[in-house]
RNA sequence: UGGCUCAUGGUGUAACUGGCAACACGUCUGGUUUUGGUCCAGAAGAGUCUAGGUUCGAGCCCUAGUGAGCCAACCA
């Protein structure tokens, strides 16, 4: 019965060891820590799928947990957008937290800081105390405050908490070491004066805690056991430590901090201030446009969550630097929608089919299978009639062996209809093709069981009935940038890599059996590739988005 | 000039206490197919950044280099 086993990550094996040396299964607790500041996107994703995975497999519950420390850039309105997103991918949190809810229990600790001559009220301008800090191979210097009484600490403290004192008048500092290569350890700020309403203690509080003060104390309260983050806080580890050094009760669980490498998507950006300029710049259309590498964005592309889940788990997770391909995604959505989306036909660029032995005026409503992987889904009728509209590249009047599709003289399938053969073709005086004539064979109706409907032919075309089609808008989307990594580039802006054409808008037709489709639904448009009913997409006015084409081993290589 | 982290096919990850470098994507063949999709069968592609060392044996341990990333917000 076992299925094969999945080799662990790094991460598993630091938690089996943990457990091996007797750490209680039932303690085992994890968190994902947004601040509420921007919309969640496909890093946040990952890391998501990393911590409620664990979760999982490990049948421990995972907080969501809002890291709202900074009330100047944190709005109530991310906070839900953050739900929102995760439970769409499929997770459940154990508890929903805030930082916040903390402020009271972080406050009393930082007096108990000082008390214990462990931290002090600086009373310098943050540039003095930036001077003074050193550099990387430089250490600091001590703040003329450094030692002042506890007494005196004390009582500016309450001051700034009272809201008595101005913003940046003082802030409290840990008294750690102004001489340490890590330069996070040089006395670093646990709180500020900020007279600001914040989202959810309004004016309650004037003193915010930092997130190196917040982070691992929010961690210890809740019990978290593995507090998992990116690279680019492992400094922050000596921290961490030493701040939970000072408060932590040995009878608890104290929270390791560990790190993992974020995983970057290539042709894409992720960081809030550029997703921000996309926005602002109108290179997309909001947060949600379909190009966006955003939870929201994706969802309205037509990915879905299992799908998202699936790319988290296959790409894995290690501690180098990393560039995972778009190819890979696409891999992954194509995987769950082949499973699930219904296949329907439409013609994203028409052109008219005429079958001149039809006899006109008739109309045929013929079975089409909804989905060949999935033997519950069922069959609709399409309407069939002497007049179609079949795809421009679907044709060719003279073509060679490769070719599979329809050309004069030769035969072709239609799909879920009837075997046609080209015969001519009628053309503007700028000779572009504005008909082609066909005549098709009675007896090969698909699934009629005659020995004519078993012929085999080269290809099969896709088609819509004119009269019978609904036009719909078609949004077509490409990488939003032409390099894998528009990022790290030193010499160029990131916008300089912008691909002008991610967008392209067509009018397609479809099957009318589309006619009451609804924003979300995902279709498979036969041979041609998944896409997604939009958000603004109206019975008066369907709007589809590409989520992503098939995969197509022919175009690519004779294109 | 300092500290810390990392280095395995094109990409992403594996390789347990040192023991034939594996899996997925991608690429290429062939088969099936009323989607040039799916599915099935198969192939090519790395000898593990470099140089030393330990060892019967090193991707893994040690040393030194090289390259990349991170660190000087009252941001997270």
């Amino acid at each position: 019965m076992s299925t094969e086993e999945k080799s662990l990550n790094f991460i598993e094996h630091i938690i089996e060891n943990d457990l091996k040396s007797g750490f209680e299964k039932e303690k085992l607790r994890f968190r994902f820590p947004p601040e509420p500041n921007g919309y969640l996107h496909i890093g946040h994703a990952t890391s998501i799928c990393l911590n409620f995975g664990l979760g999982l497999k490990y049948n421990a519950p995972v907080n969501l947990r809002f890291d709202d420390t900074n009330p100047a850039k944190e709005e109530q309105e991310y906070v839900d957008a953050i739900k929102r997103d995760v439970e769409w991918l499929g997770f459940n949190w154990a508890k929903e937290c805030y930082a916040s809810d903390y402020f009271q229990e972080l406050y009393d600790w930082a007096v108990q800081l000082i008390k214990d001559g462990k931290a002090y009220v600086d009373s310098q301008s943050s540039q003095e105390i930036a001077d003074q800090k050193g550099t990387p191979t430089e250490s600091g210097k001590e703040s003329p405050y450094r030692n002042r009484s506890v007494d005196e600490s004390l009582e500016l403290f309450e001051k700034m908490k009272n809201g008595d004192v101005q913003e940046g008048e003082h802030v409290l500092r840990a008294k750690i070491n102004m001489a340490s290569t890590n330069m996070l350890m040089r006395d670093p700020v646990m709180y500020r004066v900020l007279h600001k309403n914040h989202h959810r203690t309004g004016d309650n509080w004037k003193i915010y805690p930092m997130y190196d003060w917040a982070h691992g104390e929010s961690d210890y309260v809740e019990q978290v056991s593995h507090s998992l983050c990116t690279l680019e806080f492992l400094p922050h580890r000596e921290l961490y430590d030493w701040f939970l050094e000072q408060i932590y009760d040995t009878s608890k669980v104290r929270p390791k901090q560990r790190e993992f490498a974020r995983r970057n998507l290539s042709h894409t950006v992720v960081s809030k201030r550029k997703l921000l300029k996309l926005v602002q710049e109108g290179v997309v259309n909001g947060w949600d446009d379909p190009r966006m590498p955003t939870i929201s964005g994706m969802k309205r592309r037509g990915y879905t969550p299992a799908s998202i889940r699936n790319f988290a788990d296959s790409i894995g997770i290690a501690k180098r630097d990393n560039i995972v391909d778009v190819s890979h995604l696409e891999f992954c959505v194509r995987e769950d929608l082949n499973k699930i989306a219904p296949r329907v036909m439409a013609v994203l660029d028409p052109v008219k089919l005429i079958i001149t032995n039809y006899p006109e005026g008739k109309e045929e409503w013929l079975d089409a299978e909804n989905n060949p992987e999935d033997e519950h889904a069922g069959s609709r009728k399409i309407p069939f009639s002497k007049e179609l509209f079949i795809e421009r590249e679907d044709f060719k009047e003279e073509a060679n062996r490769k070719f599979f599709r329809l050309t004069l003289g030769k035969e072709v399938r239609l799909k879920n209809a009837y075997i046609i053969e080209g015969q001519s073709v009628v053309k503007d005086e700028s000779g572009n093709i504005t008909e082609i004539h066909c005549t098709y064979d009675p007896d090969s109706r698909s699934g009629s069981g005659t020995e004519a409907s078993q012929r085999k032919v080269k290809g099969t075309l896709h088609w819509v009935s004119i009269q019978h089609a609904i036009p719909a808008e078609i949004r077509v989307y490409d990488r939003l940038f032409l390099t894998e990594s528009p990022d790290t580039d030193k010499e160029k802006d990131f916008m300089e890599h912008i691909n002008p054409d991610s967008l392209q808008i067509t009018e397609g037709f479809l099957e009318p059996s589309l006619k009451n489709v609804k924003p979300e639904e995902v279709f498979q448009f036969q041979r041609i590739g998944y896409f997604a009913v939009d958000k603004e997409s109206s019975e008066s006015k369907l709007v589809f988005n590409k989520t992503v084409g098939l995969r197509d081993s022919w175009g690519s290589k004779n294109n």
